[in-house]
RNA sequence: GUGGGUGUAGCUCAAUCGGCAGAGCGCCAGAUUGUGGUUCUGGAGGUCAUGGGUUCGAUCCCCAUUACCCACCCCA
């Protein structure tokens, strides 16, 4: 093998195409019955976007972006998430004067620099939504009500919907000198950055990696429990909209996310069934974020859901998912003349909408109706000179293998006919 | 970034205690010269992951590399 896909990447092929199309439909679908508007953005953009958008204190940000020069010295990165591109995007086309709230999905590509592993690639698939301009909890209930509907229609049970609020900029500098009291007599057992952090950002320690300060951690007071009375209430509010919709949660304080510009509402939906990889969907509430990224205040709520891991769940559930439709007939041919009747018939089928196949290798009628058995075509004909002579030819039908002798003229409308039926 | 497992045909896997590499499936062709599915026969297809070492001889033993899978971590 000369040359083989990249590392982390994968090729979708034609025997898998139709989950992916089946999933891209449903989404669509959904997105525009919540009347959210699909937007396509660039596979890069300049790096500086993600340092803004994504912050620069986090993973992503920090060793696994795919950043390059192009030929004059620009610094260009390839998504590593969508939300960013998102927000430059409503800025740069002044979206803040459409008509409120902006409600945007997406399809897209996403690209981190990661050590791969079931359900982790490099290039992965995302479907998103954004809704900006509500900072109400009923935005933060339909963005979750939608997703519990995706899954439902998609068949697909028990996966587990975790929430949390992280609070505002307000609650979180109280609980930064909460959590600083709490861990200002085990400062000394913890790491050199962990150290640095506990002036600067002191939640940032929670989820460091280093085990001494993992253990140090594990008995600290949760931010959800020391969040202001605003974010209270919109937490609150949003539980009870929930339970009002019937939509069940687990409330996890432990989920905190990038945590720069999020802010009040985080969730994610889980699965068990794929591996350790099983967040399937993960968003929250950005209050913060446009701004940070040079535009007008403006609160927001989204999130990213991994195609390749709601397909992976729905593999593990068993849901069937409908095969493409074969073409319709396949007509083969034996002989010059023939040759030339088949190639001038599918020229003017094909033009009247009728999906059909003829050979293009010159082989053997033999081969020919194998192929065609094998493509799964509902109906074959052959022609030859006898055919081309007396104008009829048997068509037949592959399911039940009963033949019927038909003349050429009428073949395309019965055949329009069996595509309606 | 850390650890464990596995690399033999397009796919799923054998075998060789170190001596010319195998099956099933798939693909191609044939079985009274013009008709699929079942059956039979034949054929094509391998740098035995890559590079070094040991050996008369390595797909097999040793070392390194690489890829894939899985876990830690993080996330979608």
């Amino acid at each position: 093998m000369l040359i083989q896909a990249p590392k982390g990447t994968n090729d979708i092929l034609p025997e898998d195409i139709h989950r992916w199309q089946h999933v891209e439909r449903m989404f669509a679908t959904l997105c525009a019955q919540f009347g959210y508007r699909e937007i396509r953005i660039p596979v890069f953009e300049h790096t500086e976007l993600f340092f803004r958008g994504v912050g620069e204190t986090t993973d992503i940000v920090q060793k696994e972006m795919y950043t390059f020069e192009d030929k004059s010295g620009r610094s260009l990165t390839l998504r590593p998430e969508g939300t960013a591109g998102v927000v430059r995007s409503y800025i740069e086309h002044g979206m803040s004067s459409q008509a409120q709230p902006v409600k945007l999905y997406y399809n897209l590509t996403a690209y981190r620099y990661e050590k791969m592993q079931k359900g982790r690639y490099r290039e992965f698939h995302q479907f998103g939504m954004e809704l900006f301009g509500a900072a109400d909890p009923a935005a933060d209930a339909e963005i979750i009500s939608l997703l519990a509907l995706f899954f439902e229609r998609l068949g697909i049970g028990n996966l587990s919907l975790n929430l949390n609020s992280i609070g505002c900029p307000v609650c979180r500098t109280d609980y930064n000198q909460i959590l600083r009291e709490f861990l200002s007599d085990r400062i000394v057992t913890l790491c050199e950055t962990c150290r640095d952090r506990y002036d600067r950002n002191p939640m940032r320690i929670l989820d460091c990696k280093e085990e001494s300060c993992r253990q140090q951690v594990k008995q600290a007071p949760a931010l959800l429990d020391h969040i202001c009375e605003d974010c209270r209430g919109h937490f609150d509010a949003l539980c009870s909209k929930l339970e009002i919709m019937g939509i069940r949660y687990a409330i996890d304080k432990g989920i905190v996310r990038g945590l720069d510009y999020y802010t009040r509402t985080v969730f994610e939906f889980v699965s068990r069934n794929i591996g350790t990889q099983g967040t399937v969907c993960g968003g929250g509430r950005y209050d913060g974020l446009m701004e940070a990224c040079g535009g007008p205040k403006t609160p927001g709520i989204g999130f990213g859901l991994g195609v390749e891991r709601l397909l992976m769940e729905m593999e593990s559930q068993c849901l069937e998912i409908a095969l493409p439709e074969p073409p319709l007939i396949y007509i083969g041919s034996i002989g010059d003349r023939a040759i030339a009747a088949v190639e001038t018939m599918c020229c003017d089928m094909r033009r009247k909408g009728i999906s059909c196949v003829k050979d293009v290798m010159g082989r053997s009628v033999k081969a020919q109706m194998k192929y065609a058995d094998k493509m799964g075509t509902r109906y074959t004909m052959v022609l030859g000179d006898n055919e081309i002579e007396s104008g009829r030819a048997a068509l037949r039908d592959m399911k039940s293998g009963e033949s019927k002798d038909i003349s050429l003229d009428s073949l395309t409308d019965r055949l329009l006919k069996f595509k309606e039926a």
